[in-house]
RNA sequence: GGGGGCGUAGUUAAGUUGGUUAUAACGUCGGCCUGUCACGCCGAAGGUCGCGGGUUCGAGUCCCGUCGCUCCCGCCA
């Protein structure tokens, strides 16, 4: 057996080399970042995961390494052995975590040889996503990609650190399972043994942790792979990876500690990141009513706003009107908005068009009082009550939308953020996380004409509301839960129902028959007989999470190899099509689909 | 399913009102250069203007369709 690869034996990182080092011989191995060949002396960066050790070829005492030096170009990969040196003053580069030291090459090899890369392997690279993801395996050579998984690595690694020393176990679930209804669209595997059957790749391994607390398993948790059919997102991708976990004879309150210890801790070990614990609590209704969304950012003020009761006494019509009609009238203060044009101002609702907002009506306030098309339908006292209900000063601008007051959250909760965004309001670097709780059970579905469960149908009422599902089901609240950092969503979990007469209750209010829930769960309702014991849980989406850790943009710069916005596979080219003789013996026939 | 943005050399971009041979930078290739680190200097090659159709004497530019990438709405418990 040999030690040594082409009569090399690697023996240092390239980033890690610095001055305590000098004068040993050292070998690195590694890519080719850029050669600099001055006619005499050859630079050549030299790169591997850790970082990038300059080594230098000299023609006058190392000739025949110089030789080969020469003929280095960007991305080949090598092996180099050599002394390493320190600098002399005049030349050590303090952009460079290596700046102080070089790598006086005695002997190299040419491990590899690279054709000209389609783009050039640097952080800065401006190279088009579709390229970057065609040859992602070097996308993933730049440094700033690597940054990305190995900060996702310390992250999978920290949580399975503390959920063992918190004693949980790691269970794996199936992966080949069974489609469920309502929620999202199922990935669906098709049977070979069972023509015509199917299975589904899991939403969320929901039905078997719960059925692990019946087993006594009593902490569980998996880092696992989840699956949804929908349409992507920038923090959407069609599959993913979620920090699952369940518990039983806890408390909500318990759970959220728990969970609050477990995300505090991946903050500060990561990027050094204090969360202050316990985190806020905001209830569901609040939550929409300041934010008008249910993940609200809390990193930045300009709070929604209602004004309906200052308006419906204006002399505008649409603000009358909309009160008359059941609606609401709210709005926000844009902070130093008066720098805004009219043009800009206006632009704005185009904005809120997406969300259903016939229009967005606005205010500058300035020396002169305001300026706005609304204002001369208001008297002194209106604008002066509207000034104080926003705290609006001068300099400032507002916005305001009447309408239902579902879409008017929507699109005051959107333009929020917009806003923020574009005029910089929203601090940079700032971590602002919190629970929102008090979700009701029920929504209704307008489509469907029926009751449907916000969160899923395992989720528990709150004890107190427990006499209103029959009654008054829409206010019912449950007993569910978010964790929600800078407006996004990280993480989401419920108490579950652990007895079956309930299970059955809420399996009854979306219209679920008893038909229905034992072909579909009746396994879980068998098992809900055996002694459930009162348990809950939680998951949290590593991939957003690492996200926001590292600073990213795209739920794509943390996943090592993602999908295109319409699921695509560039480097892959999946999906695919198959051969007859394969769908031949799933007992499949396509339907109009030309090949 | 719907709306917005983008698609020009290997890459990233510029390209005027439709008008001669489609520019630039980086990369690539050749030459020179012994302390560079965005090395420098000289020279060269490199184009299905995403694809298809239309209008026109003439289309990168205008129109229609289509494909791909992206952001958003719907959707995603």
């Amino acid at each position: 057996m040999s030690s040594q690869i082409a009569g090399f034996k690697r023996t240092h990182y390239c980033g890690n080399v610095g001055l305590p080092d000098c004068g040993k011989m050292i070998t690195l191995m590694g890519w080719v970042q850029k050669r600099r060949d001055l006619g005499g002396l050859v630079f050549v960066d030299l790169r591997d995961r850790s970082g990038i050790c300059q080594v230098v070829f000299n023609p006058e005492t190392e000739p025949e390494a110089h030789s080969t030096g020469g003929t280095l170009k960007m991305e080949y990969c090598i092996a180099v052995e050599g002394e390493l040196n320190p600098r002399p003053k005049e030349m050590q580069n303090p952009n460079m975590t290596t700046g102080q030291v070089e790598l006086a090459a005695k002997r190299i090899v040419i491990l590899n040889e690279a054709k000209t890369t389609p783009f050039v392997i640097e952080d800065a690279t401006d190279a088009t996503e579709l390229l970057r993801l065609k040859y992602r395996y070097l996308d993933l050579r730049r440094p700033a990609l690597q940054r990305n998984l190995i900060l996702r690595h310390k992250a999978a690694f920290i949580t399975r650190r503390f959920l063992d020393s918190k004693g949980f176990v790691e269970v794996e679930t199936p992966v080949l399972t069974k489609s469920t209804p309502e929620g999202a669209r199922d990935y669906l595997v098709p049977s070979r043994v069972f023509p015509g059957k199917f299975y589904a790749l899991p939403q969320s391994p929901q039905l078997f942790k719960q059925l692990l607390m019946i087993s006594g398993f009593d902490r569980y948790f998996q880092i696992v792979k989840c699956f949804r059919d929908e349409d992507l997102r920038a923090d959407r991708q069609p599959e993913f990876t979620q920090i699952d976990m369940e518990f039983s004879f806890m408390t909500r309150d318990d759970i959220l500690e728990l969970c609050e210890g477990l995300i505090r801790t991946m903050f500060k070990e990561t990027i050094g990141v204090d969360l202050p614990v316990p985190l806020p609590r905001m209830s569901y209704d609040e939550a929409m009513d300041l934010y008008g969304v249910d993940r609200p950012d809390t990193r930045f003020e300009m709070l929604l706003k209602d004004v309906s009761d200052i308006l419906k006494d204006s002399t505008f019509k649409v603000f009358t009107s909309t009160v008359e009609s059941g609606g609401v009238i709210k709005g926000f203060v844009i902070k130093g908005g008066s720098i805004m044009s009219r043009k800009e101002l206006d632009d704005l609702g185009g904005f809120v068009a997406d969300f259903g907002a016939k229009g967005l009506l606005w205010a500058k306030l300035g020396d002169d009082g305001w300026q706005s098309s609304i204002a001369k339908y208001l008297s002194d006292d209106q604008k002066k009550a509207v000034e104080v209900r926003l705290g609006m000063e001068k300099g400032d601008a507002a916005v305001f939308i009447a309408g239902h007051s579902s879409m008017v959250n929507a699109s005051l909760g959107a333009l929020r953020l917009h806003v923020g965004a574009k005029l910089g309001l929203i601090p940079e670097g700032k971590f602002s996380a919190l629970w929102v709780v008090d979700f009701p059970l029920f929504e209704y579905n307008e489509e469907e004409k029926r009751l449907v469960a916000v969160h899923h149908m395992f989720t528990a009422p709150n004890e107190a509301d427990l006499g209103l599902i029959d009654t008054d089901p829409l206010k019912v609240r449950a007993q569910a839960y978010d964790m929600v950092i800078n407006g996004s969503e990280v993480g989401g979990g419920s108490v579950r129902i652990h007895r079956r007469d309930i299970q059955q209750k809420v399996f009854n209010s979306i219209g679920f028959t008893e038909e229905e829930a034992k072909t579909k769960f009746g396994f879980l309702l068998d098992a809900l007989e055996f002694g459930a014991p009162p348990h809950g849980g939680i998951a949290f989406g590593l991939d957003r999470l690492v996200m926001l850790l590292a600073g990213a943009s795209s739920l794509r710069d943390v996943i090592a190899f993602p999908k295109t916005q319409k699921a695509y596979c560039q480097m892959t080219d999946a999906p695919s099509e198959v051969n007859t003789a394969q769908l031949a013996e799933l007992g499949i026939k396509l339907l109009d689909v030309e090949l």
